[in-house]
DNA sequence: GGCATACAGATTTTT
DNA sequence: TCTGTATGCC
């Protein structure tokens, strides 16, 4: 594989702290694949004292398939790939026993967490789902600058300060009590333990001498504590990032922690990789162009060595529904000519609503297509009902899971119940599957109903008492014996929906016959085990889709497409108030907008469209645009705009 | 407990 | 406009 100079230069620095700003489509995960196969042959680090560090599994899996083409599949498997979550994850089942929770813990996800605050905060806030989202968002900022309960309210002012905190604190408590952990907690947790113990520490960084993370640009404030705390003394790293791609800061991810290193660690390295290999001129022409519009602390400028290629062409459109036609015709027009393929298409938007009447014309027009699918298999009711069943099974204490089930299917086992027996646990501080045996109970809760929650508890035991045999032999007996697909016929009576529930529950199953302890043969995965990475969504998509039935147009977010690249591509909906889109005007947060055009744009390898359509409707209501800001930032000379009278028009 | 109706809210979504 | 959720009635 060869290598350009700053790619070689990138590879072969190989202790202290290194920074590769890599640019789109600079050849960033080859670097990365090169340096760890360096590392190991040449650089006398061992397979097992490396780690890479992804955002996502797709990331960490893709890695990993591309890294077992150069090395044996033993070093392949020492290396430690894994995301953030999954290696604090890691840290904390390690060292579970200076950590106060047990080890069968369940983690929650966003849904558990907001119906767990709903649990906590008084009713005016409980049935504000707004104001939820927004407690649940300042309490993942404060664990994110390990802000401690008690630190928060200490500094409280205000009342509402007071109030949050207050729900903090709770939160915290209720989630030790019920022995489970949130998203945030495996990045803080570790940290602060990796902070406050030396032989921990110490472990660690023995265990770790080197350290990979990829899309650093994505870092938030924790997890750059924890990669700090990680290479503390030796500081051999390698950051890989690219501050124009980072459209992630409002899920906390900081783009400063790019120049925040330069500070924490003083003897940096920092390599540009700016030769891109993936654009025509033109293309990467109007990336630099336009990203030249956001402000920059180290100024990087992409060039490709391809044709300059053809114009970049804006089509102009009356309203969405002549917009999705006009590139269904495009489209249609170039794949009967045989120049290209569908699959060699994607059209890319800012949000998901934008595919509906895309979706529409497509069908209309036969051309075959594909919407890449965000992760809602795991937020399905019956994904999330089963996942609850087998939650119970490794960890009781889970009252998220309880209450979820104790009622599915129906057990005529209501609110009213489950309202007495909370406020009997709350005195008590046990869990509600435990007070459900107490003696007491029956006081204040009638024969009947009484006998039905034993019932089912008594299922539940009886679930526990098969804890080892296969999970997924455990699953199938749940599903049998709770009747849940008649369940699904009673609840959901739309047979396009149950269909699709009885598909996922199959999905589900097959997911779990398949997980094998890895280092076993044949040996299935512990149940707990698979329930943590289910949730942590570790789900190994492997991409057995046959390449026949792959020749399909790609619909998906901008979001979506980073790290992908398509011979052409679509940017639809380039109108003021969509992207950049109106929240973020008024935000002033038009910076990021601009990246996520330019992680669109930089797609691209030969031909680039953007769509701009006059009239768009949004909450029903029809709307006039005016084309997008950033059209007007690129180089006018490399551009078509469809018909000049609106080029005129809008020109300013 | 189940159903119908009212009503707010509506980007992006790595774990 | 559409969708998911809260509420109130039976």
């Amino acid at each position: 594989m060869s290598l350009n100079f700053a790619q070689k230069n990138a590879v072969k620095l190989i202790t202290g702290p290194c920074l590769i700003l890599a640019g789109a489509g600079s050849g960033k995960t080859k670097v990365i694949i090169n340096k760890i196969v360096y590392l190991i042959k040449y650089g006398a680090y061992k397979s097992h004292n490396i780690a890479a560090v992804t955002f996502t599994n797709k990331a960490a899996y893709e890695m990993r398939t591309r890294l077992s083409k150069h090395l044996n599949i033993l070093k392949t498997k020492n290396i430690n790939i894994s995301t953030f979550h999954s290696l604090g994850l890691k840290i904390i089942k390690h060292e579970i026993k200076s950590l106060r929770f047990h080890d069968n813990f369940t983690l929650f996800d966003e849904k558990d967490q907001i119906s767990l605050l709903k649990k906590i905060c008084n009713k005016e806030t409980k049935n504000n789902i707004t104001l939820l989202k927004k407690i649940s968002f300042q309490i993942s900022f404060w664990k994110n600058q390990f802000y401690t309960p008690e630190k928060v309210k200490s500094l409280a002012k205000s009342a509402v300060e007071k109030y949050f905190s207050d729900i903090y604190e709770k939160y915290n408590t209720c989630l030790y009590e019920l022995n489970s952990l949130d998203f945030d907690d495996l990045i803080c947790l570790p940290t602060t333990l990796l902070k406050e113990n030396k032989e921990i520490k110490n472990r660690w960084q023995t265990k770790i001498t080197y350290l990979l993370v990829d899309e650093y640009q994505d870092t938030n404030n924790s997890q750059y504590e924890f990669i700090k705390e990680l290479t503390n003394t030796q500081s051999n790293f390698t950051l890989v990032g690219d501050d124009d791609q980072s459209i992630y800061s409002w899920r906390g991810a900081n783009p400063n922690n790019i120049f925040l290193l330069k500070k924490d660690f003083p003897n940096l390295k920092i390599i540009k990789m700016e030769h891109n290999y993936r654009s025509s001129g033109r293309i990467l022409k109007a990336a630099n162009s336009l990203i030249s519009n956001n402000m920059h602390s180290l100024k990087k400028t992409l060039f490709s060595q391809l044709q300059y290629g053809k114009f970049i062409q804006i089509i102009i459109a009356e309203n969405e529904e002549k917009e999705a036609e006009k590139i269904a015709k495009k489209i249609f027009l170039q794949c009967s000519k045989k120049k290209l393929q569908y699959q060699d298409y994607a059209i890319l938007y800012r949000g998901n609503y934008q595919s509906r009447i895309l979706e529409k014309v497509l069908i209309k027009e036969n051309i075959p297509y594909n919407i890449s699918e965000n992760s809602s298999f795991f937020s399905c009711v019956e994904i999330k009902d089963l996942l609850s069943y087998l939650r119970i099974i490794i960890n009781p204490n889970d009252n998220a899971a309880l209450i979820r089930i104790i009622n599915i299917p129906s057990r005529k086992i209501g609110s009213i119940t489950l309202k007495k027996i909370e406020k009997y646990t709350t005195k008590q501080k046990k869990s509600l599957f435990d007070a459900i045996n107490d003696i007491e109970l029956e006081k204040i809760i009638n024969k009947k109903t009484i006998k039905k929650l034993k019932d089912f508890i008594d299922l539940i035991q009886e679930f526990i008492d098969l804890a080892d045999i296969a999970p997924y032999k455990i699953l199938d007996k749940i599903i049998h014996d709770i009747e849940y697909e008649k369940w699904l016929y009673k609840s959901l009576k739309d047979p396009k929906k149950i269909q699709k529930s009885i598909n996922n529950i199959y999905t589900l199953s097959e997911w779990l016959k398949n997980m094998i302890q890895g280092d076993e043969l044949e040996k299935p995965m512990s149940l707990s085990k698979i329930i943590t990475r289910m949730t942590l969504r570790d789900i190994v998509t492997k991409n057995t889709k046959k390449q026949s039935d792959n020749n399909k147009v790609q619909l998906m977010t901008l979001h979506a497409s980073k790290g992908l690249e398509f011979p052409t591509v679509f940017m639809i909906g380039m109108c003021e108030g969509v992207l950049p889109n109106q929240k973020s005007i008024h935000n002033n947060n038009i910076e990021e907008e601009r990246r996520l055009t330019y992680v669109g744009i930089t797609r691209a390898k030969k031909q680039l469209f953007f769509t701009y359509c006059c009239k768009i409707i949004q909450y029903g209501k029809m709307l006039y645009t005016s084309p997008s800001r950033f059209l007007f930032e690129l180089p006018q000379e490399d551009i078509k705009w469809e018909k000049n009278i609106f080029k005129n028009n809008f020109d300013r």
